[in-house]
DNA sequence: TTGAAAGCGCTAACAG
DNA sequence: CTGTTAGCGCTTTCAA
């Protein structure tokens, strides 16, 4: 390895000549700025970021917690966030939690232990007291931690209500939610928008576990159309839970969306990969990361951001399973 | 920031002594060990990974280099890396080079700079010469970059031959094979093995570009439905263009599977998230992940594995495409 | 069994 | 404009 002692050395100049020509920073006179930039050159000389590193308490690099990346709703947003982390400089170090909060606090431990920069999180388990005395800045990403905490999301109540009132406008009269896991705050919100919807039109009320799940949301809607075989229209938490019903509901003999309508939440991929392709409420996943990145970015520039919440609206996206 | 020197002061002894007992190397008196202890919960001292890293030219982190995250084939792969890594006490950092040689150049210049201690890489653009003078060991998966280099994957060709088998048993007699980019190892290993099967069997063959996407593979498959009405077997590359293939055939009319059987290649989930559920070559992602996981952690140990090719089987998952 | 001290590679005063 | 030097926090000889 060669080291900025032996681009000095090569050099003729002292390393502090050096670290100031790879840093662009103070004077260097034209001459010894050659001297030193051939001899970085000649000798393939990179810095060494660790050495960089604790001196400076900096990595360059930010942590991104998510649940699971096999959950389709996440690769694009990490590729949001990379690609706009990248253009700043960073790094980003992805993490996927399971959203276990013992696992969570353990990279938080680490990235503290790694001088990283910068936290952006999606997690229902972390609070602002675990964040409390975090060193780094940290921005929460679809779900709400705290007030206190910088966060990007969508309206997932009013996209909610949105679904709903879609529904009801293509004439449904008898709607179903298949709602995600219990805790998760983008479930809760969804649901909270389907209850208050469908109250609001003098609606009843049909709620059915999915769990954000294939498999879960394909049993709960073959349970829903036994017991309700009326239902003629579905709100389905998310995209995934959408495509089980899809698939339960056709292989029960309903022809979607004559008999049936079907709409979902998120706006993923799979959305347009299935036949019929999907109905939902899309949310801007590339513009949710590339918020949330510079929101981060700012915050670890020492900057206050104007606002602390930046709430997107979801857009329904109408196809073929209504 | 609490350091070693905050413990050895609180704890009376020297930083050399809190050392050994954070790293349970050498000798240390009873009494001492528990001082120390005592000392470091009091503070709670967690040591500093970057200066330890600067020392030991070491990072317990490796670089994982994938096209594209959002390719739903690597998720899993992600996943299956990461618990092995973990397992070990290694992090994995996550990179996506959208297979541009420029990036993937970067980013292991990054991964030295860093100390990372080895690298895993999906990749069809670097070669050997750009690992010559790499110091950490490599482990390439899912595509064979030179003889030399340990690798883990599937045996394209041969689960290519097995697919077009397949559908010659189920009475195919006019089979197409949609393809993956050019360049892609996986794509040509997968191509040569259904030009060979059905050479042998006697059979014409008609190849259209799928680009491993769905939308190129539902445009390829309504030119070749027109071109060839009477094809009724559909080999696609991936399980991707197989739900493309699936798709366009659907609309336009034919019955899967009685008129048109598809069959695809990866086992991915989405496989199972349409309607009719796909038929495929199952690959064992998972073993893949931690198969190569552990070559690289020998590797790092500096033990030289027995085999440097770890190739496993696809296999077959029957399912209603065909 | 313990401590002093050198040094990993780099940056940033500070002095010249 | 340039060089000397003191660390960043840790590990590891080497002596004691």
């Amino acid at each position: 390895m060669t080291t900025i002692r032996d681009v000095a050395k090569q050099a003729e100049v002292s390393v502090a000549t050096v670290s100031r020509v790879i840093n662009k920073r103070g004077y260097v006179h034209e001459e010894t700025l050659k001297k030193v930039e051939q001899a970085i050159k000649e000798l393939n000389y990179k810095p060494n970021d660790v050495a960089r590193s604790l001196f400076k308490k900096t990595s360059n690099s930010i942590g991104f917690i998510i649940p699971d990346i096999t959950n389709p709703f996440f690769p694009q947003l990490v590729r949001a966030v990379e690609s706009t982390m990248i253009e700043s400089g960073y790094t980003v170090i992805l993490f996927n939690s399971d959203e276990v909060l013992d696992h969570e606090l353990k990279l938080i431990e680490l990235m503290e232990s790694k001088y990283m920069d910068g936290l952006l999180v999606v997690s229902n388990t972390i609070t602002k007291d675990h964040l409390e005395n975090l060193t780094m800045p940290v921005v929460a990403i679809d779900r709400v931690l705290d007030k206190g905490i910088p966060t990007v999301y969508v309206d997932n109540y009013k996209g909610a209500r949105q679904a709903v009132q879609f529904l009801i406008k293509k004439g449904c009269q008898k709607i179903a939610y298949l709602h995600g896991p219990e805790k998760i705050f983008t479930a809760k919100e969804r649901l909270r928008g389907y209850q208050d919807e469908m109250e609001k039109n003098g609606l009843p009320t049909f709620i059915y576990p999915g769990n954000y799940e294939l498999k879960a949301s394909m049993m709960s809607t073959i349970r829903l159309l036994a017991e309700h075989p009326d239902v003629d229209g579905i709100f389905a938490g998310n995209d995934v839970m959408a495509v089980g019903a899809i698939k339960a509901a056709s292989k029960m003999g309903y022809t979607i969306p004559k008999e049936l309508k079907i709409i979902g939440f998120d706006g993923i991929d799979l959305a347009t990969a299935i036949t019929p392709e999907l109905t939902t409420m899309h949310q801007p996943i590339l513009e949710i990361g590339k918020k949330g990145s510079e929101l981060l970015l700012q915050l670890i520039a020492g900057q206050s951001p104007e606002k602390k919440h930046y709430v997107y609206d979801a857009e329904l996206v109408e196809r073929n399973s209504t």
